[in-house]
RNA sequence: GUCCGGUUCGUCUAGGGGUUAGGACACCGCCCUUUCACGGCGGCAACACGGGUUCGAAUCCCGUACCGGAUACCA
């Protein structure tokens, strides 16, 4: 039998980090074993359900890579087959007419109010005594006739119970006692979730049932209308949940956008970084590894590696630095600076693109940023807005970055010159050492007296000026220093200042030469940062 | 209330009758160094509690505590 598993958000919010995971894991599972991911949004809650939440949704799973392999199910679609299940429910006497008039809505909170009633309910709440469960079919059938409303009624067994063996919980039973007679439709004629989930999944022909541990009762109910159909369930799978550093509950409303999908993507994550994390979050292949290629999570991928425990996702709303997973941030980190640069290179690329900092010879020449591999550009001097610079560029810069965001904001400096200073970078490497405004413009004199104006292709012809490499500026810079009496490091972090903006970055020797010796010159010369 | 589930460093976790209880992130220190959020080395830090079984329990059993989930004519 072929495994086919699915993903059934309701479209009531974006793409929660805890939904990602059930997607994450449903889609393993699936190619793991050679069966099918499909997706079906559970929009039967009309009041709740909007068009952007779905959207919203499937940009989340479109920018995590899982693509649904049928078409997507709107389970509203499937309404009057949903219907017709519950009466033919009814006509196998498996479900009842329930004529009680419809409660009124409490103006309390819903779940309060639940919590409320069951409390006063009491552990010896009699489930079974609703007077309408025996009615004969014959009168039944004549107040419907008369028109009275009426919602139908699972006729939940007396005694027994139901039992599944759920491949993270184990053995799960429940007494017939512990379910009342569940609601499949209502008064108004509108499906209800256990009945929809039911009648789609047969439908569907789901074989594994993956999804979150709070839904472990409705397994039991829908269990109940699974064998009320004669039909036989799906294997289940209950996920553990993920809770806020309090422990509680991880929502939009108490804590924004950090739990959201969308927030990550535009916040520069790499959806391949952001996976390994959500997998590892409830999930073990138990061993010590932690970067995980998708194509190993598929490989290793097992329902037994799952779980029983929650898991938190921590983060510190007032601390900027932790404003989300400090995992979750390494990780990505190190996607960042480890994986093949020419993975990276197409990111970037759009990053640029997005900030107008992208220049179209970056992908010209006899290789483009996505062909391109950093062992083949050791090509000395490098000519400034080339394939072989931009690639170089990125590969050295990317040692210090954590998003796709760094590249335009702290990275600015080596795509445009218009970059800002950052503050404490000027007080710390400038203002502190005054003699800099002049000893920094003369160092400019002193590198075009060595190595010339001239474009570096052209250096070569001209016997007198040397290469603007690493080791022909170290020995100038040295020099430099010397003669005037400072440290190395006072130079140098100036130069970084003027040159880039910021306090910190790849070795200073690196940066002089990927910035180039013309727009080395010119920025060493300005005053702008000066005057800031 | 009742039912269900859980509990190993701050966090994610490995382990599952005999281990110096391992790794990762975070944090701290040292080293490298022209800076640094890179890198290297090191440190801090955990089996919820109480009984039992056993030669021996973090590991098995029972109980307690705490945490979480569920409870609907929501999904």
């Amino acid at each position: 039998m072929t495994v086919r598993v699915r993903f059934a958000p309701s479209p009531t919010g974006y793409l929660h980090i805890g939904s990602a995971r059930t997607a994450l894991f449903n889609y393993l599972f699936a190619r793991h074993s050679g069966g099918k991911f499909l997706l079906r949004i559970e929009d039967t809650d009309l009041a709740r359900s909007t068009d952007e939440s779905t959207r919203s949704i499937l940009d989340g799973l479109e920018w995590l890579g899982f693509a649904p392999d049928e078409e997507i199910v709107f389970q509203s679609d499937n309404a009057d087959k949903h219907r017709a299940t519950a009466l033919k429910l009814l006509d196998d006497g498996k479900a009842y007419r329930d004529f009680t008039p419809k409660a009124e809505p409490t103006d309390a909170n819903v779940k309060d109010a639940i919590k409320e009633r069951a409390r006063q309910q009491g552990g010896d709440k009699n489930m079974r005594d609703n007077p309408f469960r025996e009615l004969s079919p014959a009168e039944s059938d004549a107040r419907a006739a008369a028109g009275e409303p009426f919602a139908i009624r699972l006729k939940v067994p007396a005694t027994g119970k139901t039992s599944f063996e759920d491949q993270v919980y184990g053995l799960q039973e429940r007494d017939y006692g512990e379910t009342e007679d569940l609601v499949l439709l209502r008064s108004d004629g509108h499906p209800l979730y256990n009945l929809a989930v039911v009648c789609d999944d047969i439908e569907m022909q789901i074989t594994h049932v993956i999804r979150g541990q709070d839904h472990l009762t409705n397994t039991h109910k829908q269990v109940l209308i699974y064998e009320a159909l004669g039909v036989t369930p799906p294997t289940f799978a209950h996920l553990p949940l993920i809770m806020a550093p309090n422990k509680g509950k991880l929502s939009k409303r108490k804590h924004g956008e950090v739990v959201s999908m969308t927030t990550y993507r535009d916040a520069g994550f790499l959806a391949e970084a952001f996976r390994n994390y959500l997998a590892l979050l409830g999930w073990s292949a138990g061993e010590e590894q932690e970067i995980y290629t998708l194509d190993e999570l598929i490989a290793k991928f097992s329902l037994k590696g799952i779980h029983r425990s929650n898991a938190i996702f921590n983060f510190s709303p007032d601390d900027p630095r932790k404003w989300t997973d400090d995992k979750a941030q390494w990780m990505n980190a190190e996607y960042i600076r480890t994986m093949p640069l020419t993975d990276l290179l197409p990111y970037v690329k759009t990053e640029l693109k997005a900030n107008k900092l992208w220049r179209d010879e970056y992908d010209e020449g006899t290789r483009t940023p996505s062909s391109a591999n950093i062992d083949e550009v050791e090509v000395r001097p490098l000519e400034i807005g080339t394939c072989d610079w931009f690639v170089r560029t990125v590969d050295l810069i990317r040692q210090r970055f954590f998003t796709l965001r760094d590249f335009s904001s702290q990275g600015r400096a080596y795509f445009s010159e218009d970059y800002d200073f950052d503050a404490a970078a000027v007080e710390k490497n400038l203002k502190k050492f005054p003699e800099l405004r002049e000893w920094l413009p003369e160092l400019a004199d002193r590198f075009e007296a060595e190595f010339g104006t001239r474009t570096p292709s052209s250096a070569s012809a001209e016997a007198d000026t040397q290469t603007f490499s690493e080791a022909n500026i170290e020995t100038v810079v040295k020099a430099f220093t010397e003669e005037k009496g400072t440290k190395l490091g006072v130079i140098m972090n100036g130069a970084r200042t003027l040159l880039t903006g910021v306090a910190v970055g790849p070795s200073m020797l690196s940066v002089f030469e990927i910035i180039g010796l013309e727009r080395t010159l010119m920025r060493l010369r300005s005053q702008v940062a000066w005057n800031s």
